[in-house]
DNA sequence: GTTCCTATTGCAATAATATTGCATTTACGT
DNA sequence: ACGTAAATGCAATATTATTGCAATAGGAAC
């Protein structure tokens, strides 16, 4: 789990600030361990007693997703905590399509090989959505 | 690219029929030669006299899904036509992020090594999404 | 080719997801 | 404190997708 010291070196790192909003939408998140949608997560926030505008939500994920904290699923339009810092591997997501449970498998690395790769250049900060059914599902 | 008679068999083969419907929005979106939004692919068709409404558009692509023709690219919200047959392999879909174009990498098989894959059991048919730069966009 | 049953489609409302432009407020270096 | 750029709030709107139900079409059995 990121701490909230290393969530603002993520900030710091990136020349930009770590308001009110980023760290409580950020710790929701975080204290969900799950993925969730960003009206979701609106929601959890508002029964907290804190409101924001949806609009707030998404930047806010762009932000973190920026910064290299965040995730999106992108077969479920959730976000997800990363708990691997994003490195020179493919980060590979599990999705649960029984769940809809996301688990980030960190020890896993995606290994794709690219033989054209002189054609394509892979971003950075890949994720790699797999389908499937988790332990509990099957 | 796929022909009408092998598009006939797959109905065939899932036991479901090759509705007129069925046959012109497939044709619209292998004639296109890219990913198409469920939208687009509804608009092209207009053009051309045939008013579908939205909802069938949907149906109709996850039939060809179903059917294992189409691609669904959830990172655009984009559909597809599979020009390889899906396989034991993962399919690898290349998106660019400049252009928005999707290229389908045949030869290339994505090999993911799933240590744990005791826990998780991946889904047939799963197509890889990878965000970059083509080689245009380089 | 009629009958019957099921699958498919049309329709239009609505849900779910996401972005926008602009006004206001906040962060933070000086 | 002040000024400026960044971030947020607001509410309208855009985009993507699903729904329930009525109408129609496909195709097997006769």
């Amino acid at each position: 789990m990121i701490s909230k010291t290393q969530l603002m070196s993520k900030c710091l790192e990136s020349g930009r600030s770590a308001t009110p909003q980023r760290m409580s939408i950020i710790d929701e998140l975080c204290a969900a361990k799950k993925n969730l949608s960003a009206y979701d997560l609106r929601d959890s926030l508002k029964d907290k007693g804190h409101s924001f505008n949806i609009s707030t939500i998404y930047r806010v994920l762009d932000f973190w997703i920026d910064v290299g904290v965040v995730h999106k699923m992108d077969s479920s339009n959730t976000y997800l905590v990363c708990n691997d810092s994003h490195t020179d591997h493919f980060h590979v997501l599990l999705h649960c399509t029984s769940c809809k449970s996301v688990e980030e498998s960190c020890q896993l690395s995606a290994q794709l090989s690219l033989p054209e790769s002189n054609k394509f250049v892979v971003n950075d900060s890949q994720a790699v959505e797999l389908n499937g059914l988790c332990k509990k599902c099957q």
